[in-house]
DNA sequence: TTAGGGGATAACTG
DNA sequence: GAACAGTTATCCCCTAA
């Protein structure tokens, strides 16, 4: 059976979208940076109103208005925070409010929270964006996405001019359009990606395109209020917003040994939460004293929930994780938006401004029967003589003893099940405690930092500082060098003189190589005025500045000095200071 | 001068 | 416009020796 929906091309479906002819796309081009100060000297767009791209120039700015104003919804790239404001200062003039701002940055990255928003979400070619992006300019995200790409970058000093001659009027329209074109692209895949999702919320969000904008959070909450009936409303008072419900959270085991070879399973209770959600009816409290759940002297729970009928939240949840795991068996794209709903609920349920979900006792009594749930289950484990090595909120390591399978482990955690359910008061089917994967090398360096090979050779590291965007250049650059060796030998042990030459010659050959991104906030942000974040912010500016840590130079620092590249320049490989990109390839070292 | 604790910060795991 | 807790590492600041 050939699906409808494969008859419709992505244009189409696009086009077929109930608000597409409010949104504009557009780009401009400006003679500074500063928001406040700078001129627009080129405007581009494409109107979906019109299905017409166009191209103004500074003294056309009513036609800008008139065009601008013609749209409900304003589709950039950085046009909150730059081509928007450009736009509205003093020079230009162009009346904006009301309109919805779509961003189509801030749709990957909040840059306000400095959190990561939808790019962690955006599966393609089977990884997210947030691992294939080495940053968020429009062209990075372009490449990867496999829009055709124009190279190299337009001289700005270009826009500082009043006139251009024909040839670099040619130029210039030829550099906008291309922008547009491409952010008119990033869009379009948005609107494709995240298409399903208007099923789940109601038609404002819909109107405001909130369905794709917002936090995987917000999303969920306006999921839930839509489908559950409940009233859409955020906490306004502000004492309210700050209160903290208890919660312990979840059981991180330390590693029981640094190094394990053999069998060791990965063992995972799937979608726990969401599980322990509707199978103990968390969000129905009971008034019933005699009927009501309270943990059955097994659980540690404070409140009391209903048992005589699975809550409205509980049922939808229910139905949402059996709708997902359908979705998910055929690949179908439209598991995506339930997933999100499924896991962020619990997060819903401990925020105050998520107000119709909002429960202080909720989130601590989930957490507290999963932690019931994990330390059970390592009990039984070691009872019938299996060493659990390390585990974390849903999940654990066990290592084999010699003579047992997989299948036999499997058996005692379908028995750990049972047992948890026989205590709930509407145990369900689907709940399993099963096999994730299977390693059968293990290095665990520390709470939620591990590495270790798989049953099917691949090497998985988790929490390492080598892995985290602000590992130094150096660091990953020899790291990605080491992976097929890795990967050959099954091995991530290599001699301190092997990778002594390595960092040698890769420092001669670029002294930038020593360097971190650092992503700081506004100086404002930061309570502590004396931290090299805030130092930072208060040179360079808020957000992403490459540093190279050295002894000698740099305005910013106190037990180093972090110079810019350029200052850079005038350094020798003897100033630098390599203790970051050493400690990242501690972990790899005999 | 050094060692080490405490606080702030970023970025991760689940 | 708005998700949670637990954990690591890094760096600054301060105090004790």
């Amino acid at each position: 059976m050939v699906k409808s929906k494969s008859f419709i091309t992505d244009n189409e479906r696009v086009l077929a979208h109930p608000y597409i002819h409010d949104c504009i796309v557009y780009d401009i081009e400006t003679d500074g940076l500063d928001v406040d100060t700078a001129n627009c000297k080129f405007f581009g767009a494409y109107s979906y109103k019109y299905q017409k791209y166009y191209i103004m120039h500074q003294d056309e700015k009513e036609q800008i208005q008139k065009i601008m104003g013609e749209h409900r919804i304003h589709v950039g790239f950085n046009n909150k925070w730059f081509d928007g404001p450009i736009l509205e200062n003093h020079n230009n003039n162009i009346d904006l409010t009301y309109k919805i701002v779509f961003d189509c940055l801030a749709v990957l990255y909040d840059m306000e929270r400095h959190r990561p928003n939808r790019e962690s979400l955006i599966e393609f070619n089977g990884k997210t964006l947030a691992e294939q992006l080495d940053n968020r300019k429009l062209k990075t995200i372009a490449e990867v996405l496999g829009f055709p790409v124009s190279k190299g970058d337009i001289d700005y000093r270009i826009f500082k001019q009043d006139s251009w001659t024909p040839g670099e009027l040619n130029e210039i329209y030829k550099y906008l359009f291309l922008d547009v074109d491409i952010t008119r692209r990033l869009f379009e895949f948005y609107l494709t990606y995240f298409d399903n999702f208007r099923e789940y919320v109601d038609d404002d969000n819909i109107k405001k395109l909130n369905y794709i904008r917002s936090s995987a959070g917000s999303f969920s909450y306006s999921a839930f209020c839509h489908m559950a009936k409940l009233p859409f409303e955020f906490e306004d008072d502000p004492l309210k917003k700050l209160v903290k419900p208890e919660n312990h959270g979840g059981f991180v085991l330390a590693p029981q040994v640094k190094y394990a070879e053999g069998t060791m399973v990965y063992f995972d209770f799937s979608s726990l939460y969401p599980f322990i959600y509707f199978q103990c009816n968390l969000f129905s409290h009971g008034s019933n004293g005699d009927t009501d759940w309270n943990g059955d002297n097994f659980f540690d729970v404070k409140g009391n929930y209903k048992t005589d009928k699975r809550g409205k939240v509980e049922s939808l949840l229910r139905d949402i994780y059996y709708k997902r795991a359908a979705y998910k068996k055929v690949k179908d794209p439209r598991q995506l938006a339930l997933k999100i709903m499924m896991n962020s609920l619990y997060g819903i349920s401990g925020s105050p401004i998520f107000k119709s979900l909002f429960d202080p006792l909720t989130p601590g009594d989930c957490t507290s029967i999963g932690r019931k749930h994990i330390s059970y289950a390592k009990e039984v484990f070691e009872d019938h003589g299996i060493k659990v090595i390390y585990g974390d909120t849903d999940s654990c390591f066990i290592q084999l003893p010699e003579g047992m399978s997989v299948a036999d482990a499997q058996l005692i955690a379908d028995q750990i099940v049972k047992d948890l359910q026989s205590h709930m008061p509407f145990p369900d089917e689907g709940f399993k405690f099963k096999v994730d994967e299977v390693f059968h090398k293990l290095w665990l360096f520390g709470k939620k930092n591990y590495a270790g090979f798989d049953d099917h050779q691949q090497l998985t590291v988790k929490g390492l500082p080598i892995i985290k965007g602000d590992a130094s250049l150096l660091g990953q650059l020899i790291f990605k060098q080491l992976k097929p060796l890795m990967l050959s030998r099954q091995d991530i042990k290599f001699d301190r003189h092997f990778i002594e030459t390595i960092i040698d010659a890769e420092i001669h050959k670029d002294l930038t190589l020593v360097g971190r991104v650092y992503n700081v906030r506004k100086p404002g942000d930061y309570k502590s005025v004396s931290s090299l974040h805030c130092q930072i912010a208060q040179h360079f500016g808020e957000g992403l500045h490459l540093l190279i840590p050295n002894k000698t130079l740099g305005a910013v620092g106190r037990s180093k000095k972090y110079a810019t590249v350029d200052e850079c320049k005038s350094l020798t490989v003897s100033d630098l200071i390599l203790d970051k990109t050493w400690n990242e390839l501690e972990p790899f070292i005999k």
